[in-house]
DNA sequence: TACGTTATTGACCATACGGTCAAAAACTTG
DNA sequence: CAAGTTTTTGACCGTATGGTCAATAACGTA
């Protein structure tokens, strides 16, 4: 009996994301998202909550899509685990040079949260675990392959990855270009393969 | 003749960074530099501009003393180039897990910027190249010292090592512990050991 | 077709923001 | 000690923000 709504939800907080990934949560107006959604002010407040509870909403839609995408690119039974990953840094380096203007909303996130306590740090803390776990599973699987060495560090080397690609994105943002980023990430991926390495090299 | 100020500009312009090291640009008010710095709102207006002026001033002053920072750190000739590369980059793990709030005004200004036109992104993107400057300076030494291999991509390496210094900062930022942020660093470093050993894990 | 429920609309509000103004104060020099 | 210059002070301003309200519209059901 109650009238219905106009709009899917999941259609309203993929556009907010858009403009939260673009102009961040604190410079994104009220109107900047009434604009991008369609939705009225009221409705969004009806339905969301307010600005905040948008970007977070956003925010989680942003970091399962992000887990999916890697988990799913390094998910392949039919190619080497570790062949699996070059090719997804190659990706991301790509992705990353790109001229548009988008943050990842973790990042945003992880940037704009004001402390600890806050949900912003929270709910992003735990995308990059997840995103951390997502490389782990894959890592794993090369280790059994015997393609790392068994007392490779999996849980480290997983978060090595996530850092280098947090780190790739916000380079990309400085205007690197896709021929250095590539190389950054060909250079990220020998980890995986000097790591008997060490000891030798350390002697000297 | 002219009334002298009762200030100096350099602590202004520190104490205004610490603010906007704490809270971003956009989220930092007016009222806060106001009593950060002490001086009155018409005061840092004479002498600065306004608020993203004052930020430029910081930012600026932030990525020279950063770039500073890392060449001490990898300028010592006392000690072997890559054995001061991991000195610092342990170093920076433990700064980076600690639980200040504090991001880099670099980060800040990358992510906040609205464009590549953006004085925020020009500023954050010479910075990125001194500090990798910086980087490849030491990376060279290693080299020339024959700690790595005469093939080694000096440039890509140093731009390797700045895009893994922001993610770590990142990660810290998401509360990822001091150990982890370690096991990280050391991870990163491999890479400089691994060099040669590319060919013969790629042929399997 | 009338009722109940909820969504939508657009006007409205208080606040706090970045920025400005004009008067007063403080210092140096002649 | 007075003139001249610049800083300082604190009150002020327009705007645009996030958020709210009350009236209206639209739907499913009975």
């Amino acid at each position: 009996m109650p009238r219905p709504r106009k709009f899917r939800e999941s259609d309203v907080v993929s556009s907010a994301g858009e403009v939260f990934a673009v102009h961040g949560l604190a410079a994104a107006t009220l109107d900047d998202l009434v604009r991008a959604t369609g939705l009225g002010k009221q409705s969004l407040y009806n339905a969301f909550g307010g600005k905040r509870e948008l970007f977070l909403r956003a925010l989680s839609e942003d970091r399962d899509e992000a887990t999916r995408a890697v988990t799913e690119a390094l998910g392949h039974d039919d190619a080497l685990p570790l062949e699996q990953i070059r090719g997804h840094m190659l990706r991301m380096a790509i992705e990353f040079s790109s001229t548009d203007r988008r943050v990842s909303l973790t990042t945003r996130a992880l940037v704009e949260s004001t402390g600890a306590e806050d949900s912003l740090s929270t709910v992003s803390k735990a995308g990059i675990e997840q995103l951390a776990g997502a490389y782990a599973q894959c890592l794993e699987h090369a280790r059994e392959n015997g393609d790392l060495p068994a007392d490779a560090n999996v849980q480290s080397l997983a978060v090595y990855f996530v850092a280098v690609t947090r780190g790739m994105e916000l380079l990309g943002r400085a205007g690197v270009g896709r021929g250095v980023l590539t190389a950054v990430a060909l250079d990220a991926l020998r980890v995986l393969h000097g790591q008997r390495m060490e000891a030798a090299d350390d002697a000297r």
